[in-house]
DNA sequence: TTGCGGCCCGACCGATCGGTCGGGTATCGT
DNA sequence: ACGATACCCGACCGATCGGTCGGGCCGCAA
């Protein structure tokens, strides 16, 4: 918060500490969780002292907050375009569902983060922690864009009746659990997660089960 | 573990302090995960002393370990009588599901403590915790058995060639996922997941999926 | 040159962590 | 009556927790 230029050479100069500072925060956030990670670890890590990290951060919890807004920010931004245009809804629905995937597996620990921080929400969404409204506010905006669509889709006659927000439940579990699922998920599949070649799997087996499940085949009219 | 004798009567006494522990030990690490629980708290949600809790459990992980492995003994128990039988597997599919969502919604804290637990298998599952060996035994039995039903119709030609692994993880996203999504869930559904009500309609949603995703359904043959 | 603010640090604080220890009591078989 | 054993406790230990404090270094404005 209250970056005090935009950092209008985002690219090219080296991170900023902040930036580090989210960076391996978000790792180890992901990998053990807000309590089981201390200051301590995360000023290590970054290469500073533990002091440091609250000239950045008031607080561990703000900090904790700060990496998981970042990243539904940009989860926030991927995911928008896909719902955008005039294509029927199913094609935006499969571009919506390669989105997410491709926002989950570009970075390592995104799946795992937002999984924990579902968890936590209980000891940080009350009113005592107003920095956590933006994140709401990603969620929200994420929420509402595949709630739309399907709903579009359904009044349109080409998604089933199947329950919007149970639907969005499904697409979740099968999506952000999996890229969070880490070993367990490594040792049922047999290899990597995040591999291009696991990744590309993941979006077709989605897909096809979408297909299959929710929308209504144009040669089968048959609707149960 | 080493219980002197096997709790002859168990449904009747009052439980005793290691499943009073085990208890309260449930809850309070699914709502807040290992390394947000402290020794002190649980002993004090237990009616005991901190010390006691030592003279049935010989350190905190192996009191983690514990309650992990009965929930998963319980879930595997209710499993594994779905699974056998002579009717379809389509049919053995259903009651699969249905047993398991029965499991995962009879105790409030299951779903999350389960997936809580995949997140810190990291921090458990080397060879130095031979304690974790019995839950993760019950893990593969688990595993296996469904693995082993999902080929069993591929063979047969009534489920679609879903990847089995694949259709593993979505299963456990759509249930295990679900039902652990607590607050947030709980405001998606727009009330509470775990009313009978819910439970319900979460299991039409994901069966209605499967029949039409996983299923080949026998008055359409469209194979695509 | 003199300030001043951004950034960083080591030292320190009270609290809490997991775990140990010595001892107390109640119940058992002998 | 006598250990032995199960169960429980308060007091205590070293380590680590999140967070504060005072000050040092550097680049910029006056």
């Amino acid at each position: 918060m209250a970056v005090p230029p935009p950092s209008p050479a985002a690219s090219l100069a080296p991170p900023s500490s902040r930036d580090k500072i989210l960076d391996v925060a978000e790792v180890l956030f992901a990998r053990r969780g807000f309590e089981g990670v201390g200051m301590r670890e995360v000023a290590d890590a970054a290469g500073l002292g533990k002091s440091s990290l609250f000239h950045h951060f008031r607080s561990k919890a703000q900090l904790y907050l700060a990496v998981l807004e970042r990243l539904l920010a940009q989860i926030d931004e991927r995911l928008r375009p896909a719902l955008a245009g005039t294509m029927p809804p199913a094609e935006r629905l499969d571009r919506w569902t390669d989105a997410l995937i491709d926002a989950l597996a570009a970075r390592e620990p995104a799946a795992r983060l937002l999984l924990r921080g579902l968890f936590e929400d209980d000891a940080f969404d009350a009113e005592a922690w107003p920095e956590g409204q933006g994140a709401e506010r990603h969620i929200q905006s994420i929420l509402q864009g595949i709630l739309d669509l399907l709903r579009e889709g359904a009044a349109a006659g080409v998604f089933r009746g199947a329950s919007g927000p149970h639907t969005v439940q499904t697409l979740i579990g099968a999506t952000v659990y999996h890229f969070a699922s880490g070993e367990f998920g490594e040792g049922l599949l047999g290899g990597a997660l995040l591999s291009a070649d696991a990744v590309r799997r993941r979006k077709a087996e989605i897909k096809t089960f979408l297909h299959q499940g929710l929308v209504v085949a144009a040669a089968t009219p048959r609707g149960e």
